[in-house]
DNA sequence: CTGATACCCCCATGTTTATGGGATTGAGTG
DNA sequence: CACTCAATCCCATAAACATGGGGGTATCAG
């Protein structure tokens, strides 16, 4: 049995959420708040839900500061944002906060029921679009066209030496002789103006190749 | 239509892929190696695939490091990583590297399937329990403030790495020996358990020091 | 064809690093 | 006080690196 709650300032929405989990086999939806505060306030200490669903725009005291303060407080809630806000900002503000899954309003009845099972199994549901901007939070896509002078085997050559691989290693995983790889290397000095793989580690780290 | 290709060194697990795949309508999956290498070189630029499958633990050039030369080769290409592993590092590594998806090898085929169709329409495919690791990055469950197992003295030599000195130069800059820079950095590389300044520098840069 | 590029390989020489062993000094702690 | 620890220096050896040459191949634009 999943209990879950939920914390929704459209009282159509929460109601309809909360029906609709209530009238599914293994779930419980009891706490149905529309702020943080009374949230806050109705909590037993005895009697916690497993999951709560938050709102992000509420009245009073936000959904994220809310999760902040969930969160530290009862640590073993796991939260799952419903936001029509699908901005890297908010998103990026909520994971930080602690939720554990993030999922848009747009989501049907069914996948947040799906979502929930998930998350007490130790997934995180998210809508798709949200996944893409999470990942895209590793890997900086803004990247410019930066004509590298390198050429494309002089940059393999690059992520050999950023991965602190000796020359030796760096023609084997390469597949070519050392000869060629200090070939290479002199090369991307030149072009760099450089004069050892420090620097070029250095440069190739901070996005200058 | 999507185009969809795959690089995985199990013969029984592409050649599978590839077939389910091909007879599902909307779907071409012409690109099939077992190897970085072997696609890089088979590789034409005039055609390239939309969405390319990557195993992780290849032979020859890693997955990781593959992921990194493809994407930065052609960045337009989307890549979905498709492995066993489920820790965190290798997760952290290959969304770093350019992936935009990770599904593991439990994941049905028609998963895979939608999947590769989320990902076209800019979405990003992830197992649950992936998608809980990468959330668990930004939620600092039980970070702990990893105070930097070095002393001051050898942080001040890491900073004169990073800017590509060479030991002499560094004992000039602070004003000792150059054999108390060498104590000092072998202090630094037992510590950190690395075996060459490169792997200080990538590490000092990546903000693990 | 010619020049420009990228790529591949080899040699020789000197410098820098990596790694092991030492030794001494001063500050701080029990 | 003895003891630890950071910091300072010295020596020796082997490996890795930097830099200068010298060859080739293939492709592509003019």
């Amino acid at each position: 049995m999943i209990s879950a709650g939920i914390i929704e300032d459209d009282d159509q929405i929460r109601k309809s959420i909360q029906d609709y989990l209530n009238c599914q086999a293994g779930f419980r939806c009891d706490w149905s708040f529309n702020s943080i505060e009374s949230f806050l306030i109705h909590l037993r200490e005895d009697n916690l839900p497993q999951v709560l669903i938050m709102d992000l725009g509420l009245p009073g005291m936000s959904g994220i500061d809310g999760m902040k303060l969930i969160k530290q407080q009862h640590p073993q809630i796991d939260l799952v944002v419903f936001s029509v806000y699908n901005d890297p900002q908010k998103i990026f503000d909520s994971l930080c906060a602690g939720a554990t899954g993030y999922l848009l309003k747009t989501t049907p009845l069914d996948e947040i029921k799906s979502g929930l099972e998930l998350l007490v199994n130790g997934g995180s549901p998210m809508s798709p679009q949200i996944a893409r901007k999470v990942i895209e939070f590793f890997s900086p896509r803004g990247k410019r066209e930066a004509p590298s002078p390198l050429s494309a085997k002089e940059r393999e050559i690059v992520v050999g030496l950023v991965d602190g691989l000796s020359y030796k290693l760096i023609a084997d995983r390469l597949r070519i002789s050392i000869e060629t790889v200090r070939f290479h290397i002199k090369s991307i000095y030149r072009k760099l103006h450089v004069h050892g793989k420090a620097e070029v580690i250095a440069k190739s780290l901070r996005g200058e190749i």
